[in-house]
DNA sequence: CAGTTAGTTCGAAAATATCGAACTATTAAA
DNA sequence: TTTAATAGTTCGATATTTTCGAACTAACTG
């Protein structure tokens, strides 16, 4: 396995982020990280194969929005808050406001 | 031409706005709109092409993010701040907010 | 009516997403 | 110390989406 990239904080752009939120199940993902501070990629239960999971996680990954660090066999992934906020005041915490006031049927 | 079709209000979904969001040709065209109030296509000068252009417009539409209405020869083009502030509040503002503090490469 | 402008639709090519199968790395058991 | 189990990635094929240019439609203009 390679090692596992991130971008830097100040290489994380608008546009990646909305992408990378911009589908249910990465968007699901993000609400539960919201809650348990850190999950292993297997704690999502979404009903999309593992390797399809697999590629959500690279792309919240890549866009900035998680982190991920190896742990054993396990990956456990937290949400950027910081860097986020720093990076972009106000945006993740209003989305993850609205996601958690709207009843939308994700996955 | 088909009639233009819009989403109600209630089956604007986070996700689709994300999605539609999530793209520079399309934060680009909303950025715009947040400033100029009413745009035809034309109007917005990225380096696609026309269909392409038709093509983003239609998922800004479609996602409920914009209103479109015909006039003459045009297609006028506006954001649906207050459905969408209704929606998900704040979403919008904060969005256009870091969309302007960020000078970031878009297109 | 012919010509112009604005935008959409169509068909093909390119890029991205999804799946299941095979693989790698780490831990646990025999 | 093999052998098996678990967690996740990578690969190859298929399906969906994006992009483009060409052809089209609709409304205005001379």
């Amino acid at each position: 396995m390679r090692p596992i990239r991130h971008p830097d904080k100040a290489d994380i752009t608008l546009a990646c982020v909305l992408y990378a939120l911009g589908d249910p199940v990465r968007l699901e993902i993000v609400k539960r990280l919201a809650v348990e501070q850190e999950l292993p990629c297997a704690a999502i239960d979404v009903s999309v194969a593992k390797s399809t999971l697999s590629h959500h996680f690279k792309i919240l990954r890549e866009s900035g929005v998680i982190y991920c660090r190896k742990q054993g066999t396990q990956h456990m992934n937290s949400l950027r808050r910081e860097d986020l906020s720093d990076r972009f005041p106000g945006l993740l915490e209003t989305i993850l406001n609205v996601a958690n006031a709207t009843t939308e049927t994700l996955v």
